[in-house]
DNA sequence: TAAATCAGGTTAACCGGTTAACCTGCTGTG
DNA sequence: CACAGCAGGTTAACCGGTTAACCTGATTTA
């Protein structure tokens, strides 16, 4: 089942068979011989294999998706959805799409493993997902491989630095702003916020939009409203439960994580809160079943298919100009906030 | 960047190379030599191309997953958990992890595609997921392929045949038998079921399960009580409404699709009845987010990450035997369901 | 009619590794 | 001393494709 059979069998040369496989444009095969190589290739249904068209060609027809997360992050549900949307145009251009993911700790692999992947020829290029939850050695590490003119790699989500490199991110610092700015409106004077670990590159540019969004309504900012998880249930509650403890004029929540979202408002209920009547919650992304909540719950919307899509695409760029694309965000408000009241404690 | 241009700094020849790249067992060089080479490879920073290596040791080194789903039904969660378990494997194993997934219809692509996958040495096996919601035809299409005792293929998900081939399953069966044992338990006699359209291999065993239990309760089947739906939440909140109004002694409804199931819930909402008090209502797949939901929402939990896990070593079986694997599952109670009431019209 | 052109192939080098078989010089042994 | 054995390499074939360059006979063209 490789050329030389089909060649031998069809009485031709390989390269002619070649030829015929691919069909040619300047078909240099006769409409006989053609025929007589088709029949021999169905005969022995013979496929090209593929490791050697690479090798030849110099090209891995694959690109890679790079998700720097331990096996229970993993699961966050907001990979499928870039998942898909990578898979999308893969399918589209006709490449694989090959998943990687990191081992235990979500600071490494970082440029080093990129560097790798790429010289090995094991992908073209390669996505580097969720980057907001990655620290700041680990995008350092990154993105001084990315800057290279030829490097084929793109960051799936906001690089906060001024590299020539190419990412796709959405506007966080709207949403979040916009929501700080949403509880405001409805009267809330006291917000907590809810940020994932400090090292994250997400966290400090949380507590900056925060900070915007209270100083443009000329509110103070209290530190002891500012707490930072790790992306536990366990300590997204305990949290939970110090924040309304310390802070009786306490009325709304921003939790820039779902699943810590999804715990915070359980702590609310158990410590016999009302959501939203006492303390209304926002989470920092949005999901399909979040309408199904109790109560639904109000969440900035990330396009994170339309990310992964993009991101795809700027890969299979080839002019060679980095490029910075950052897609809207929106805040769906629902039923877990609403006017502040009084906490009745 | 290649074995030859470290072989020429080293000057020593790219046998020599290789060995030492590879740390062969029978190290068959010096001290001195393997030196010379080291500094060699580290002043390049050459890394072996591996396609090169794929090709030479006609091994891809990669195994596949297909999901044979179009975008908008691969974002389902269970898709989340398959490729994790699976990544798990593969990393450990130290083999890439390439995702394949089908154009809009998911009849295809069938055996068709595994046997070019496969003779394309584009993966050296191949795991087709979710197959609960293939049709007849692409199982049949599939396992024709998977009979062959060289072939390294792997169902993920239940293979209701009795083909020798490799699968791993969940115990839909008992799963299912258990919740509507567990709903006639709470003394409820009028159960409805929404199952995935006809065609999907799941939705006639299914039925059966659900007929299996109702006669060990000694309750007779209504044909008119089960009903099909195509996944969209339209079509669900239709036939909710459709169950209730047509079956007025209806107090329960088994959803076979967790999508629909938060579908169901709304229309019987919208409705004016209160699940669980009206209606109790059990989901087919269980979600992380179910205990969060208004009511936290009754389901069968199907371990998926770790029926990832269990496939993908399977594919690195080599004993040519083929395993079947069943996994069990397991009913979470959850506030859905409640003992059964006269419905309030 | 001689030279140029062209259609329809083939030859051979190459992609970047692996590895069986072979070579070479040294050491040990009967 | 002749030869076996071995350590430490090298040569060359191979994996299965692609493709530039070349060949050959037939058809145009000047």
């Amino acid at each position: 089942m490789t050329l030389k059979q089909v060649a031998e069998l069809a009485g031709v040369s390989r390269t002619t068979v070649s030829l015929v496989v691919n069909n040619a444009e300047g078909s240099r095969v006769s409409r006989k011989t053609r025929q007589r190589v088709m029949n021999a290739i169905r005969k022995l249904d013979y496929k090209p294999n593929l490791i050697a068209q690479r090798l030849s060609l110099r090209k891995s027809n694959a690109i890679g998706l790079l998700i720097p997360f331990s096996s229970p992050l993993f699961s966050n549900f907001t990979n499928v959805d870039i998942i898909g949307g990578v898979q999308e145009v893969a399918n589209e251009k006709g490449v694989d799409l090959v998943l990687f993911s990191s081992g235990k700790n979500y600071q490494e692999p970082g440029g080093a493993f990129i560097d790798t992947v790429l010289k090995q020829n094991a992908v073209d290029g390669i996505i580097v997902a969720n980057t907001r939850f990655s620290t700041r050695r680990f995008i350092d590490n990154v993105t001084r491989h990315m800057k290279d003119k030829r490097s084929h790699a793109v960051l799936l989500e906001y690089y906060w630095g001024n590299e020539a490199i190419n990412y796709v991110g959405a506007d966080y610092d709207g949403g979040i702003f916009q929501s700080i700015c949403h509880l405001i409106g409805l009267g809330h004077q006291t917000i907590g916020l809810i940020t994932p670990p400090p090292e994250a590159l997400i966290t400090g540019k949380m507590i900056e939009s925060y900070k915007r969004a209270l100083e443009s309504n000329h509110i103070g900012f209290q530190g002891r409203l500012v707490v930072s998880a790790d992306y536990t249930a366990r300590m997204a509650q305990d949290l939970t439960r110090r924040l309304v403890r310390e802070n009786p004029g306490l009325t709304a929540i921003f939790v820039g994580d779902y699943e810590m979202a999804l715990s915070c408002i359980k702590a609310l209920k158990e410590t016999g809160l009302n959501v939203p009547k006492d303390v209304s919650v926002i989470s920092f992304a949005d999901h399909e079943v979040f309408p199904f909540l109790d109560p639904s719950l109000t969440a900035i919307r990330i396009p994170y298919y339309e990310m992964g899509k993009r991101a795809a695409e700027l890969l299979f760029d080839d002019s060679g100009e980095k490029r910075q694309i950052i897609l809207p965000t929106e805040l769906i408000a629902r039923d877990s906030t609403c006017r502040a009241a009084a906490r009745r404690t």
